[in-house]
DNA sequence: CTAAAACTTGACTATTTTAGTCGGGTATAT
DNA sequence: ATATACCCGACTAAAATAGTCAAGTTTTAG
């Protein structure tokens, strides 16, 4: 059970605008070369990221990106939200009458998994950007 | 983020033996009808399972599996432990020196994903089998 | 005005993981 | 003896992942 790098990088990029701000825009170059990542799967990332208003683009020279949140209120949810990371741990539709094992009823662990889930969630919905930037003496 | 079909199986069908065991083993067989998952692949995943002295098997007619311990103190944990299924959620190496992004210092957000890991663990570890069959009426 | 920095976007691809299946066993109760 | 059920390694098709590539557009410094 893992998360996947663009969620993953998502965080680490956006926790690296939050330290690095300064008011003014932070181009993916920077992002980049501060935390190793490739230019590339960034831009891929950050479309996401505008898409879903969690940054606001500037184009041109000196552009770059901004957060639409201040970090205290940015979500991690939010951020995962925007990559598609759901948390569904497990393939039992939610919803759906016929569920599960393609059996009529719900399955033996249906309400377990359901439980997973909101565990999971309300951790990444109860932190937020600024949490990370906490302790943190190793900074890059 | 989600657990892979072996794990989950896995718990459905330990699930399913604590429900119909009446002493005597429960066969693949029985298993795969009831809870609808391929003979074949319970066979591999019952093979992880008693390597991993989560059950015990009883060879020949009437033959099939038997809980090692008893529900109520079989940990979820042990189950997904069993069949690899590591709560790792990301790629940053816990332990190694030059971890995370091919740098020599810790990320910025790898004690976030230790956090994470941990809150996710804690939930496993405190569920037994057991607590899945409470308030079940939809037993199939 | 123009060149360079930086964002924009869709498509493409190699690799890895997943979710199983297959085939050929071995043990044992009846 | 023979059917039932466990045992076990190898195999494979399909999906997901983790990126890369190409071909732009926009803006501003000089």
């Amino acid at each position: 059970m893992k998360l996947n790098t663009k969620s993953r990088y998502a965080v680490m990029a956006l926790a690296d605008m939050a330290v690095f701000s300064s008011d003014n825009a932070v181009s993916l170059r920077d992002i980049s070369l501060r935390q190793g990542i490739s230019l590339l799967y960034l831009e891929q990332i950050f479309l996401r990221l505008k898409k879903n208003n969690i940054v606001k683009s500037v184009r041109g020279i000196n552009g770059g990106y901004i957060l639409v949140k201040s970090p205290k209120e940015l979500k991690i949810s939010d951020i995962l939200l925007a990559l598609d990371q759901k948390v569904k741990t497990i393939g039992c539709k939610k919803d759906s009458k016929k569920s599960c094992n393609g059996k009529s009823t719900k399955c033996i662990t249906h309400d377990f998994w359901d439980e997973l889930d909101i565990h999971i969630n309300s951790f990444f919905e109860n932190k937020k950007l600024s949490d990370l930037l906490k302790n943190r003496e190793a900074r890059i």
